[in-house]
DNA sequence: TTGAAAGCGCTAACAG
DNA sequence: CTGTTAGCGCTTTCAA
């Protein structure tokens, strides 16, 4: 019994014209006569007509929908980045369609596949932790389905990507923490395939050298960036016949995740030890120590993935011709 | 240059047979010779064929899309619920497309005329804490569009809804304060016209009668579910002659707000006063002083409500016979 | 066992 | 100024 949705052939018959006249007048189109136009979207209007996307879309082969894949939805920064995305699809009169990998490369492939099923017009994505192959991504290239990335970028494949330089960030840290007396800063790193990830060490490299620090192999810790690798790391760096006097999270799951393990350890932040961590603006205001922290502008990087994504989507439109 | 997706056509010539024998191949229809269906399967995987939805959708009159409105994308509470929800209609072969409220009736309107323009099957929401008038959703009622609300509810509108009793969650925490000897507890509400929120305070009233505690109308700050107004309410209640001993809040922005704002004058958590509020498991853990919380199943809830969502469905569409 | 044709809702070239 | 028609990709009668 569900009603169907009005369609321009409703509304033809109803006023005895043809469904040409009818779909001309809705689009203001001159052609047609005022007083007619002006009847045929009064009716549009009481009958509650909305055109059928699915016949536009068949007609000019776009979903007007962009597919958007996330390593994890439940996070304060990727939802505020999808946040900005979806302003910036929206203002476009795009939609976006959400998946999450939940770091996972099995997930992630399927989340191409399954937004590649529902015919977005192309993807914006942050790869998950697990990602070092690029399989799935190098077919959206090959078939010329526009493809941004941010915050993780797979950079041997040259897609327009947004994130924030997090090398001289992390070296600012590195310095920062010197600055305030620490002399053992220990690094918890993510893996070495992830941008984000690498330039984020060698930021943290850079920094101990400015200060005139040696590397200690001992102080450096990689993890998969997730809590529970996060606390064993940070079990680790406590452990040390001499613990570090400062810690430096690559992110905010990181971070946390060490201020749990260290708040275990009955030591106290930032006297016993120093604590920091790449995060959003939310975060850092609710947690307690409050957690210093390099914010990252989610929301305006999430505007601004959907802004080179929309350039790129135009281009392809315009080679296309 | 983008290339075009391969259609059921593409394969059709390239074999030199009819569409519709591919269709059918395609779809193990019996009537086809073995070897020949074996044939189009295996062209059809080599050119990678994906069948357009678009043109499905257009035949069938359904998207497999759920329209998803939540009051903000990146709360813990909503994302999780999401997830849920994405979960089970992703078992189902449904996609969801979110949009956010903002909190805002207004934008909550637009919410749903974009998602029907989209022609989303239905739409899950949780409303905003501006809505108290409802004819946006009447509308789809009226227009037999399946609709299940979680968490806030519009409980005159008789639509399938997830929440958690917060009746007797509320009343024990009521009962929780004093027994750990607390006799002048506050509660921060929201507006009454949200259910949740009536709920809640209808289980503090209870709780405090059944401790055989006076309601004190100074100990009841009612705010709307945002962080500044709560911070307000805060305020008012510690700026009291005889300041609370307890203060309950509604939710877990409302309790972070509190939160921040007790510190700010100087009072320790829970020795002067104790904090509780509804939250869900993730904020419960890192914020510290840990907040004493009711947890909600977020997950859980976005799953349940999404199989209501699919009952809904089936229902509608075995009447449609 | 296979093909031809209609039709889902819409637009746009082509006729009047 | 308005109507007719073809076609987007697909399924599904109906014919062969």
């Amino acid at each position: 019994m569900k009603k169907q949705p009005v369609s321009l052939k409703n509304l033809a018959d109803e006023l005895g014209i043809s469904i040409s006249t009818v779909s001309r007048a809705l689009k203001d189109n001159p052609i047609i006569g005022h007083e007619l136009t002006q009847k045929i979207k009064d009716l549009a209007r009481a009958r509650n007509y909305i055109p059928n996307p699915l016949a536009m879309g068949l007609l000019r082969q776009q979903t007007k929908m962009i597919g958007v894949i996330v390593p994890d939805l439940v996070t304060h920064f990727y939802s505020s980045i999808i946040s900005g995305i979806e302003e910036v699809a929206k203002e476009n009169g795009y939609y976006i369609l959400i998946a999450s990998s939940n770091e996972s490369l099995e997930k992630e492939k399927e989340a191409v596949n399954n937004l590649l099923k529902t015919r977005v017009e192309g993807i914006i994505a942050c790869i998950s932790q697990e990602t070092s192959n690029f399989a799935h991504f190098e077919n959206l290239i090959q078939n010329e389905i526009p493809l941004v990335f941010f915050d993780r970028v797979a950079e041997i494949l040259n897609v327009p990507s947004v994130t924030v330089d997090g090398t001289e960030a992390a070296a600012n840290i590195t310095r920062h923490f010197y600055a305030n007396g620490c002399r053992r800063i220990a690094y918890i790193s993510g893996p070495d395939h992830l941008n984000i990830s690498k330039h984020r060490k060698e930021g943290y490299l850079k920094g101990l050298k400015e200060c005139g620090l040696e590397f200690n192999p001992e102080l450096l810790v990689e993890t998969k960036l997730n809590a529970g690798d996060a606390a064993i790391a940070t079990r680790k760096l406590l452990e040390l016949k001499q613990i570090p006097d400062a810690i430096f999270g690559i992110n905010d799951t990181v971070a946390f995740a060490a201020m749990k393990e260290i708040k275990k350890h009955r030591l106290k932040i930032p006297e016993d030890i120093a604590l920091v961590g790449f995060t959003d603006e939310f975060h850092s205001t609710v947690v307690e120590p409050t957690l210093t922290s390099v914010t990252h502008p989610t929301f305006q990087m999430g505007k601004e993935a959907a802004r080179l994504f929309l350039n790129r989507l135009k281009k392809g439109q315009v080679q296309q011709k």
